[in-house]
DNA sequence: CGCTATAAATGGAACGTTCCAATAAATCAA
DNA sequence: TTGATTTATTGGAACGTTCCATTTATAGCG
């Protein structure tokens, strides 16, 4: 049944009887060729149960159709919405998105990367692994393949980014607890090694400072960004002596962990608590209480940097242009006002 | 700075001065080369910021070491848990997974897999897409590359398939709601394309006839294995004469849209309405109520298909036994008695 | 009919590796 | 010293494609 020696261009060029280029010319859909030919070579193809060599292929091209997607963390829902976005533009063009997970884990991702490499992708699409160094992607450049950062970017690189105005959704974010009459905030989740890290905290901190909340109101939790990081960032601050009341949290996945936490302590996120997530992934609105969240359009950023990417691909340079998405926040349940001060707010 | 042309293994046994068949066996690790022949070859490939090509190797070792993973919906948190399992097991043996979303479409399935087999992989773990049509994997066994079925099956075919206990754990969730009094129950979500979709039913069936609960008493929904799919099958449920007090759900996410429902209408799952889920995601813990599901085990069945991988790609061969992993039920809160029934439960 | 113009098909070199068989250099045994 | 053995290294022929430069067939025109 399977015939052992897999066929090639030759083996389809013999049962049609006609030369391996006509063959070549049949599988690029090259107009050159009469139309009964190429109906004659497409059946032998599929009678010997063809399949084409891409490898072999580029070895002259150069020039493949494979696009790598290095993210960080398959397991945040985030990153599956973003892929999906970004699929939704590629498949459009043709080209084949090879998704890549590096579990946060700059080795893992160095590994990786190498490996796409090896493969002859056309282009690269990162999400970089915390802890990167700096020069991770410094050979990737120099061979001249296009690399498109998403969410998170480097310390010092000019490679483009595609990302959400996290200043901007910070500031919306934390103004909102505000206004809901929360005097002492919180920041949970993160740490410093991020640059969204910094950009999210500036906002906060920025928006303390506009509207008069004291560096000694303003308590700062660093932790994993995950469920139970959260989880850990509020303990931490509950225990303190003059607790916040509210808290903005790095994303979505911190402040599930934090609305947990407050749930086994007996406290409701929202009444006893205000809690702001950040990415707005699907489940934000179907969590109990629904989590008021900064949208950032995480679909609409895949397929942004998507295109960027073919486009840097087809006019074959390395340089783009960053693009910050716009950002809203979603107000939900688990913004209640502060109990102790309840100064109300109209919005 | 960066070399347009990009080196090969030519340049670098110029730079190197030795021969290309040096410079590839040192590519390769092999002992026969002087070390210092060795390190001045390695600091050759530093210099010249060589990629190696797999393409070309391919075309004369015809073994790649990449293994294609086809999902068919990574924005479920359980394929991404799925996922994670395999690649610990890869990573452990040098191989890479390139991961592929079909998004439950066949036509992209199939450009997915031509493309992942143009690309020369070694072999494929997939979970196949709805409405898989029995030959789509035909040709792929034809060409002998080792294809291994994860969670899916389809309906006639000889592939092996590595999935939990679906009968098993349906009988185990359906005797768990019966014992705490309920006798009006559900089966939600899921569709009769898919295997397991009769698999999960039939388990759910046969404890209800076992414990004789009448086929007037028993409810089948079917619907989209979603969130919005779980909403849909609930509000279907209740608005009968004589509604279920308790539903099976087909998966977990299928399971928080009926919660999500209950929650609209003002009931609560648990006190007025007993859910069980299907997976057991990471999330089931965290929900609000906690869900009661089956437990299977996501990242070992993972890690089982690898391996199994693994041993099908070294030995050859495109046989193997299937593997039906162990499941239990975790009960949390989702699933309380019966209000107007209370019999009762000890465990 | 001969000529040119167009259309269709073809052979061969190249792409970057691997691997076999062969060579060159170093070591050993007698 | 000579030949045998071991250790390092090397050319060259594949692998399956693309693409350029040709060749062959077909049509058009006077």
């Amino acid at each position: 049944m399977a015939s052992r020696a897999k066929a090639t261009i030759l083996d389809i060029a013999r049962e049609a009887g006609v030369s391996k280029s006509t063959v070549s010319l049949v599988l690029q859909g090259s107009g050159l060729i009469r139309p009964e030919t190429a109906t004659r070579v497409r059946k032998a193809i599929e009678d010997v149960g063809y399949v084409y060599n891409r490898g072999a292929a580029n070895l002259r091209k150069a020039h493949s159709n494979v696009i790598g997607m290095v993210i960080n963390d398959l397991t945040n829902p985030f990153f599956a919405e973003l892929a999906v976005g970004m699929e939704r533009v590629f498949q459009a063009a043709g080209v084949v998105p090879f998704i890549a997970n590096t579990a946060e884990n700059p080795v893992r991702q160095e590994e990786v990367l190498k490996s796409l490499m090896e493969q002859g992708v056309a282009g690269l699409i990162v999400s970089p692994a915390r802890g990167t160094t700096p020069g991770a992607f410094r050979r990737i450049e120099a061979a001249g393949v296009p690399i498109v950062f998403t969410m998170r970017r480097l310390p010092e690189s000019r490679i483009p980014v595609i990302a959400p105005d996290n200043h901007r959704g910070a500031v919306l974010a934390t103004e909102h607890l505000i206004r809901k009459g929360h005097r002492r905030l919180a920041f949970f989740g993160g740490s410093s090694d991020l640059v969204v890290y910094h950009e999210r905290l500036g906002g906060f901190l920025e928006a303390c400072e506009t509207h008069g909340i004291p560096a000694s109101d303003r308590l700062i939790v660093e932790g994993e960004t995950s469920r139970k990081g959260g989880m850990a960032c509020l303990e931490t601050a509950l225990a303190g002596a003059q607790p916040p009341t509210a808290a903005l949290c790095f994303n979505d996945a911190v402040a599930f962990g934090a609305m947990l936490a407050l749930r086994k302590r007996g406290l409701e996120a929202g009444a006893d608590f205000a809690v702001v997530g950040f990415d707005d992934v699907a489940e934000a609105e179907h969590y109990s209480p629904a989590l008021t969240s900064v949208a950032v359009d995480t679909a609409g950023l895949g397929e942004r940097a998507a295109h960027v990417m073919l486009k840097m691909i087809q006019s074959r340079t390395t340089r783009a242009e960053d693009h910050i998405g716009a950002v809203s926040l979603v107000v939900r349940e688990s913004s209640g006002p502060d109990r102790n001060n309840e100064v109300g707010d109209a919005a």
